[in-house]
DNA sequence: TGTACATCAGTGAACGCGCGTTCACTGATGTAC
DNA sequence: TGTACATCAGTGAACGCGCGTTCACTGATGTAC
């Protein structure tokens, strides 16, 4: 009816919401960790913000652009997770190992969170938004880096310490990205996602080894 | 009405339909080649196949059944291009080298198989039966081999000729398929897909490199 | 400071869609006699 | 060889579901005077 809506879980308190686009994309955020991209819908959001479903025609031209909004809070926690596993490194460490284990972290922090949050991660990297995509900040960590650039920024530190040939650094993210990847995939989706924990980490680490050595 | 159905595209000449579940899976492929696994459904299924909705039943237990079954032929196929791209390797070449060629051979395979049938890739390898199904014939090539069969033979090819050493051999085949498969994945559904195709065959030239080098 | 008013964020009902699944049924087929 | 009959593959109508999207609307808010 026409009586102000009571509020919802999200502590709505007033008749407009406030900010129903940041809680479109948070409900839309939950929805693909539990269950990947495609159950990112526009009523379900709009059910979880204590809205009405043609609210999110006020912020949202379609579907589509919310999905793209939480595919990129979903590549923004990547780059979190990728920033912490980083932050763990000790700096006591010569320069030529700390870029090794940088860009180890990178991949390690990729990895950890595609097995913690794999709808998260599913929906940040499928069916994403381009490479060099303009609004890139949205897709940033703390360190205002996309995933993508947090990688490259490990390469280009490894050539920097001469711990990779500067003849191999282009196109060297591509290589690296694949296999830790393709892993991700296989562990959550697909044919070994019966893996137990210890085993997948025990893979994770080869599989990072295999690139450190193969690039 | 009562009548018996007209025939359909499928050459559909008595009441009884004569193979349908043959029918089904068929039409359950090529709506996977168009849009991947969540593509494949039991109505649009039916449709195609000219026979109603219900009648799936009759050969399904539900729709999982069907699509379990779309995903074991689309794993055939797989299996199909990795012997096709194996067949091209010449035999007049010294048992190591061979072994290499047939090794390398399962990745381009893979790989060439996920660029001309996207759909069909993603349908074989996303939410797809465990890697020790009893089943396993229904997804293998001519050889009587499934895709991670040859993957595994090529792995055991290399080492019976001492181009891997057994030690590094146990897990090796999640490292190769994990590097292949994510270069697929992003190549196909991810960041990568506005690639061009000479672009596509450098990369995936230099993944099966790493991956050999890497092991 | 008080009041009239334009703005525009959110409402709620409605649309048409395709989906999976169920049910009682029908009638072509192949077998038993 | 001919006929009665059981089988069971396929019918078609119906169910309830959630989806995306549209529309005319309402009423809280903040601004202009």
């Amino acid at each position: 009816m026409g009586t102000p809506p009571v509020e919802t879980s999200a502590g709505r308190d007033t008749y407009r919401h406030g900010d129903l686009s940041r809680a479109l994309v948070e409900a839309g955020l939950e929805l693909a960790r539990a269950g990947g991209p495609t159950a990112v819908a526009l009523r379900a959001a709009t059910r979880r913000a204590g809205v009405s479903p043609s609210a999110a025609y006020r912020h949202f031209a379609d579907r589509g652009e919310l999905l793209e909004a939480v595919c990129s809070a979903s590549q923004a926690r990547v780059a979190l997770a990728i920033e912490d596993e980083q932050a763990l490194i000790p700096d006591a460490t010569d320069a030529l190992a700390l870029a090794r284990l940088r860009f180890r972290a990178v991949g390690t922090g990729y990895l950890h969170f595609a097995l913690a949050e794999p709808g998260l991660f599913q929906t940040a990297f499928t069916a994403s938004t381009d490479l060099e995509s303009a609004t890139s900040a949205a897709r940033a960590g703390a360190s205002g880096r996309t995933p993508f650039e947090l990688l490259t920024d490990a390469l280009d530190g490894l050539v920097a310490v001469g711990g990779l040939s500067a003849e191999r650094r282009p196109g060297a993210e591509f290589l690296a990205w694949s296999a830790v990847h393709g892993l991700a995939m296989l562990l959550i989706d697909g044919p070994l996602r019966a893996l137990g924990r210890d085993q997948a980490e025990t893979l994770i680490h080869r599989v990072v080894t295999m690139v450190e050595q193969g690039l």
